[in-house]
DNA sequence: AAATGGAATGGTATCGGTAACAGGAGTGAT
DNA sequence: ATCACTCCTGTTACCGATACCATTCCATTT
């Protein structure tokens, strides 16, 4: 293992001292051209690679951005991730990602990590935390923001959309469709918190149009998949008898019940139809297309971006907390 | 913004010196469990977070393992990075990731971004690189891995398998089934780099059987998708007259092209096999199945993880660089 | 020639933990 | 009582980049 080459080593190489180095490297005006020149050659004859860490710690500003996502294999969040990571990257700031696997107390373990890594902003997917994740996060300095729901009591800022909301419109058209006896199709509701918005939303609209009880399904922890809801079809039994139409909690599940509906003969939507959430490539791959609710994921990452950009740059570090929702869209498709 | 609480402040607070919380803190055994408790309440009472970047400093150990993915929402890099994680989580390491968005030139600049956290190892996707990050990973002080692939010059160690091979076994399989006029879909070589290796690997199985040219297709930058597979399809014209068999880059696009082909009225696979790659959850939906490769993206994350830790862990950083090959799969389904 | 001003560069202290060593109190053996 | 030894705690220095202030050097003005 080589010695670690430091500004130190550069500026002697260059005849230079260390401040000048620092200042060369940084395009720093008040530095001749030609002893910049100097100075990056010196740097890269000796190989000489910057130290985040030390320049972190002497700024005592990380450079990071904590973000938390139940699951990184889902084009919606990837989608936010990727907007976000675009907007925060003009900031020079750095996502450092973390992933709960849906798992709240794998989001407690993975706050406390990040928190020690110092980031200058932290944002959460969902609102429902550990107690110990909420504390935590009060008492931290930097600007704290929740995504993708609509929290009753929020840490700090948010940017989202009502999961509730969002399902009472799929709920709306399916009663507009004339469907009366609905089935709810997603993960266990204590893992998927978002799906149990979802559910909770789509189970209360039904109510406030004066239809008969949503029948609860439940294919277990989150997050549920197209197999799920594939083999859910295949093994319901007469479960499904007698509904006429199958909310499901995502397009992925929506899919894969859907595939297994028109596998056993059932025609979709006449006999039963289906509905997913999300928008996803799926929802308008084969026949019928999905019927699902764009959320916006995109938009959420570039709002966020923006949010926590603007917290963090002007000093217009707002005490008053921002909460910018979005209204998610109604998505027909022909399986409703 | 309140003032950072810092080892001082907690030391002052219980009485004790610095290096006492230090210690207390870090589970050190030679500290009485009432100080450490002396000490755990006056953290908690301060709010005191430990400093990861601190440490990372003084100990000159970032505890960061960087991490280099062409995308975040591909089912099978989501499995090589979960299974990452959790091995590298027992080493006390972090994974920071970098999302390349399969340009060679976006990985360059990230290479350098996360190369200047001073990672203790640096994972990379792929064996393609510009001159510029060969030679930055070349100079650097950690072990660097390529996965996912089989670099004809490794920087260091690697950890994948064959595209081209693996193709091969699709190649194979197809011409025993009898089918002679392939076709390849995937996306633009120059962007999708295990793509390509798969195309080439594919040519030159059939080239090796004695069959026609296979014809190639290609559907602009990557990723290549569901939509572009089952447009493609669509838009094919006479393109797709005399193909028998239409070997695809991955599940999803062959998904695509499936979906398109059943829609009009094509017989999978009687008319036209259609092949993926990759083993996705979308290759077990629907009908037929599709015939794809398992290429083990968990265990390579898992072999991955293994060597890194061992490379860092026993001080074993064995010259020798490490190449570990797995050996892909074929997937019978019905769609050939 | 001396004074002034501005631009470029250097010296030094510092951020928060912790390795390495030093020291002090207590215990047990001789 | 003395010594050796263990166990716990404290002191000091340091990691690398950079803010802050001091200094040098030159050009320009009086």
């Amino acid at each position: 293992m080589t010695e670690r080459v430091t500004m130190r080593d550069v500026a002697a190489a260059a005849g230079v001292s260390p401040m000048t180095v620092s200042r060369a490297l940084k395009q720093d005006s008040s530095v001749t051209a030609e002893t910049r020149k100097t100075v990056q050659a010196a740097a890269d004859r000796l190989g000489y690679v910057y130290d985040s860490t030390a320049q972190a710690f002497r700024a005592q500003r990380s450079g990071f951005v904590a973000v938390t996502l139940p699951s990184i294999n889902n084009a919606n969040f990837a989608s936010t991730h990727k907007a976000l990571t675009a907007r925060l990257s003009h900031a020079k700031l750095q996502l450092l990602l973390g992933i709960t696997n849906y798992d709240l107390d794998a989001e407690e373990r993975l706050v406390r990590q990040l928190l020690a890594r110092r980031p200058e902003a932290f944002i959460l997917t969902g609102g429902t935390h550990t107690d110990v994740t909420r504390k935590l996060l009060q008492a931290v300095d930097c600007p704290v923001l929740e995504m993708w729901d609509i929290p009753a009591q929020p840490i700090q800022h948010v940017v989202g959309f009502s999961n509730a909301e969002a399902m009472a419109l799929i709920v709306d058209h399916l009663a507009q469709r004339g469907h009366r006896r609905f089935g709810f199709l997603g993960a266990n509701p204590g893992t998927d918190l978002r799906g149990a918005e979802r559910r909770r939303g789509a189970a209360q609209a039904a109510r406030r149009l004066g239809l008969p009880d949503m029948v609860q399904f439940d294919v277990g922890p989150a997050p549920a998949t197209m197999t799920h809801g594939a083999n859910f079809v295949r093994n319901a039994g007469p479960a499904l008898e007698g509904l006429d139409a199958l909310i499901c909690v995502s397009d992925p599940v929506a899919f894969g019940a859907m595939a297994a509906l028109v596998e056993a003969g059932r025609q979709v939507p006449d006999e039963i139809a289906v509905t997913g959430f999300g928008n996803f490539e799926i929802a308008r791959i084969g026949h019928p297309k999905l019927t699902t609710v764009e959320v916006g994921a995109q938009p959420i990452g570039l709002m966020v971006g923006d949010l926590i950009a603007g917290l963090l740059d002007a000093e217009t570090r707002s005490l008053v907390p921002q909460c910018q929702h979005l209204d998610p869209r109604l998505i027909l498709g022909g399986s409703s």
